[in-house]
DNA sequence: CGTATTTGTATCAGAAGAAGTTACAGAGTA
DNA sequence: TACTCTGTAACTTCTTCTGATACAAATACG
């Protein structure tokens, strides 16, 4: 499997859009700074859309916008939008559900898998949008 | 089939290894719990051994077992022996230089990955091999 | 109304990674 | 020597992600 870069993807692009003084502004643009094909983002911004962070206009003139201002995005919502991911994967085939430890592993591993993903989940929390562009023009070279 | 579950099974082997009361125990016996193929055992073995956490014996009458005691094997140290991927990956083509953003995105993305790591490194610490055991023996149906 | 522009999808190809399988050399026991 | 088990290489298959092309639908403007 390729790794799966949408979560960088995705704060990279609300970083654009958060960045951008007019309102609207177009895949093919922000395709440019990704570095990647125009679909690929427009693919992204439905989800982010479905996720309430931003909001698009189709037609001349059309694009996207926050539908937020960026201290009010925190970095756990865009992760929670792309929905990456686990940490680790289960067993791909159910365990030897004769064995006292293959019947009782998938339920530990199970929860393990969630409280994992609370902690990710609280750690971002922590972070806005706005604290990546701080970052972002901290680092200006 | 391909979202590593390389950490599952490290951890259901390791619980098996733990629960075995004769010394070497066969890869092909451990495959039958994890329900997979004897070679994917030894490939895990294998990293478990280089992070020694395991000592394996070749020959007839060969096999595998704990290098150390259930409660001096954390979690943690089982993740980073079979070195899951990360949360997230950054991007699959160099963002655009010449953006401020593309410029300077990769190194925090970078640097919250790191972060990431620590705090889910952390949370992993927390849990030895011994709490797995007692988890599973908790749930005996 | 008609044209130009942009999003939203559908669809396909290519690359990469993981699991599963077969095969066999090498190590160790009796 | 015969037998058993690990370690590893090599290959196939399956899945997912990215990238690319194509086109319908929506919207602005003359």
């Amino acid at each position: 499997m390729a790794a799966n870069s949408q979560f960088a993807m995705a704060v990279h692009i609300l970083t654009m859009l958060a960045r951008s003084s007019e309102g609207n502004v177009k895949s093919e643009y922000i395709a440019g700074s990704v570095n990647t094909n125009a679909v690929v983002i427009r693919r992204l911004l439905g989800q982010l859309s479905n996720a309430n962070l931003v909001i698009s206009q189709t037609g001349a003139f059309g694009g996207t916008q926050l539908a937020r201002t960026p201290e009010k995005i925190s970095l756990c919502e865009i992760y929670k939008a792309v929905c990456c991911g686990e940490i680790f994967a289960l067993h791909p085939k159910s365990p030897n559900q004769d064995c006292p430890v293959g019947r009782n592993i998938e339920s530990f591993l199970c929860n393990l898998q969630k409280e994992i993903d609370t902690t990710v989940g609280d750690k971002l929390q922590q972070y806005t949008l706005n604290d990546v562009i701080g970052k972002i023009e901290a680092g200006y070279v």
